[in-house]
RNA sequence: GGCCCCGUUGUGUAGUGGCCUAGCACGCCGCCCUCUCAAGGCGGUAGCGCGGGUUCGAAUCCCGUCGGGGCUACCA
């Protein structure tokens, strides 16, 4: 536990020299030292060998070895690993991806391509009984949704394959063998109803709960005598009583955690659980910087344990603080919707809003010259300023107001094209486009975009303003409110307009129309000189009317150049249509 | 209960002893623009959890207190 920490952490936010250069950059040499020079451990043991062409053989590592009994047969690294520092997010496939897994996935993958490093994806599936069909899948399409991609990972491969945990069962073998041989750790055979039992009685007693150590020490066929013995046995970490337990953290500087428990590293069913599962793949795949959740920073002194009972150099820590629910408890699926990555796609935002958002919580946003903040930004701008120093260790409350603004702008700022194309696919879903648009359609769609582009604050708001353009002319559906709030004079209005209108021109004289006399400009001045001028109307009392005929809805794109696309026959049927029911 | 982490407007944040009658952004409210609704422009609203200290001076340092959160599994 002397991780050469030469640097105060947090204290000295010295905001001018923000170059990311004060901890992180300062501490990749190093890190990078450690890491040539620790690779042969004896643990990885026959999976380790030098590089075969000519890579200068490793010193010699006097310690313990387990090589001669470690017959591992997972493809492990050889020699040095790709990256300068490397960084994982390491969900578990329990169900829907949460919006937590992304949020740790940009801080890590910021921090990776800043520093040209990797970032890797590795599925801690250890746990069988909460496995959840499909969910594994769905990481890796959500993180591809929002551009969270990985250099290496269970699907693409990379030089630490496997990376799913439970197809790394033989790599945790010899980690714990040696554990147990060199008396870190010892098997317990208590059953989960003894176990269920004691800690009970501790609740009770208002003792602090942990594992009563009644397997300490004994063998099996003395352990058999006594009650609560289970058939298939678990390994425990021996944990001494005065064991130190601070680790410093690059967000939080020095921290002091709980002694931890007798902590259970290997299932009854062979698994390892999450702590030894954790310690010997970052280690195995070369992990640098291990960024993860408030949540683990109590159990990180196990870890902290586990690398130094195995000779291991730890990694650097960062705990990045909760997500939460808006009473502030830890963000929950259950609570919370939008805890769902999956809900973001569904209610049409944009994953460059997301990962901006994420980007904005718990972080500080630049400023520009006026002072003012800079909240808009690509991940490439978040990825260069980021420094662990300027995270804030205060969980964010999740709320979504920030996230609505910062997606119509980024709607806003798309071209047309790529918004057209973005807004199918939820038009389609509506059943406002069919499977199979036509040419005709798609290029109508472009010229309704760019009416409606300033309009939504989500992508699924726009089946509603596309829908009446693809409506019959005659049988526009006129909703409620609109119908409501037509006047006596409705009448004389849309007869008014008809007149006006029907004198309009509509030639389209140059090439492909392109001089087509039937634009906005012109049916604004017919209908005010008509409306405005002739009936003595206000404008908006003139229009809404129309507005109502031509889209069915009280509110609506603008209203000629929404005639403009319709077209004459189309605006004049739709007039008409109207006017009949008064 | 125990251990640990954290407290600046409603939300996200700036602030690291005087530049703070606490800045910015979102939200909200109002005004302008305007064919509706947006967008855009302008303005307004609201905060240092509390109590002691240290200091000429505290949002900033110290102590206490209160509050919130996390962990306390053969879950991650």
């Amino acid at each position: 536990m002397r991780t050469a920490t030469t640097t105060p952490m947090r204290r000295p936010r010295t905001r001018p020299a923000r170059s990311s250069a004060s901890v992180p950059a300062a501490a990749v040499p190093a890190i990078r030292a450690v890491w040539t020079s620790r690779r042969p451990d004896g643990l990885s043991g026959a999976a380790w060998r030098p590089r075969a062409r000519g890579a200068p053989s490793a010193p010699h590592y006097a310690g313990p070895t387990m090589s001669e009994q470690t017959p591992t047969t997972s493809a492990s690294p050889t020699g040095d690993l790709p990256g300068p520092v490397r960084l994982r997010v390491a969900p578990s496939p329990t169900g829907d991806p949460h919006v937590g897994t992304a949020y740790m996935a940009l801080f890590n993958l910021a921090f990776a391509r800043q520093q040209g490093g990797r970032f890797l994806l590795r599925v801690e599936d250890t746990d069988r009984a909460r496995l959840v069909e499909g969910s594994e899948q769905q990481v890796f399409d959500t993180l591809r949704w929002l551009g969270l991609t990985w250099d290496e990972g269970p699907d693409i491969g990379g030089p630490c394959a496997p990376y799913r945990q439970s197809e790394r069962l033989t790599t945790y073998a010899p980690y714990v063998e040696r554990l147990l041989a060199e008396g870190h750790a010892y098997r317990c055979w208590c059953s989960t109803e003894r176990l269920a039992a004691m800690r009970e009685e501790q609740q009770r007693l208002k003792q602090p709960t942990g594992y009563d150590r009644l397997c300490v020490g004994k063998t099996e066929e003395e352990r058999r005598a006594l009650p609560g013995f289970s058939e298939t046995p678990v390994v425990r970490m021996l944990v001494p009583d005065d064991v130190e337990t601070g680790f410093d953290d690059l967000i939080r500087g020095r921290m002091s955690a709980p002694r931890p428990d007798d902590q259970v590293i290997l299932k009854a069913d062979g698994f390892p659980t999450y702590h030894l599962a954790v310690v010997v793949d970052d280690h195995e795949m070369g992990i640098t910087h291990v960024v993860r959740g408030e949540e683990w920073v109590s159990s990180t002194p196990k870890h902290v344990l586990l690398y130094r009972w195995l000779g291991l150099e730890p990694p650097r820590f960062a705990h990045m603080p909760l997500l939460r629910n808006e009473n502030k408890s830890k963000i929950s699926k259950r609570k919370n919707p939008e805890a769902r990555l999956t809900w973001f796609e569904e209610e049409g935002y944009l994953p460059e809003a997301l990962v901006n958002f994420l980007g904005l919580l718990a972080y500080p946003p630049a400023q520009d010259a006026e002072g003012h903040d800079v909240e808009v930004f690509t991940f490439e701008e978040f990825s260069q300023r980021f420094d662990w120093a300027d995270v804030n260790p205060v969980g964010p409350i999740f709320d979504l107001k920030k996230l609505d603004w910062l997606n119509g702008v980024h709607i806003r700022e798309l071209a047309l094209a790529d918004l057209t194309s973005r807004l199918l696919p939820y038009l389609q879903r509506a059943e406002v486009l069919g499977p199979n648009p036509s040419l005709g359609e798609l290029a109508r769609l472009e010229q309704v975009v760019a009416l409606i582009q300033t309009r939504m604050a989500h992508l699924t708001e726009a089946a509603d303003l596309v829908a009446p353009f693809y409506a019959a002319d005659d049988a526009v559906e006129v909703a409620d409110d609109a119908r409501a709030q037509l006047k006596d004079d409705a009448a004389a209005t849309l007869d008014a307009a008809l007149a006006a209108l029907g004198d309009l021109p509509d030639e389209h004289d140059g090439v492909l129309g392109s001089e087509a006399t039937w634009r906005a400009e012109a049916i604004e001045a017919a209908l005010r000189t008509a409306l405005v001028e002739g009936l003595g109307l206000k404008p908006k009392f003139a229009f809404g009317p129309l507005r109502t005929a031509v889209s069915g809805r009280r509110v609506s794109p603008p209203l000629f150049e929404s005639m403009e696309i319709l077209g004459k026959g189309a605006t004049l049927t739709r007039l008409a249509t109207l006017r009949a029911t008064l």
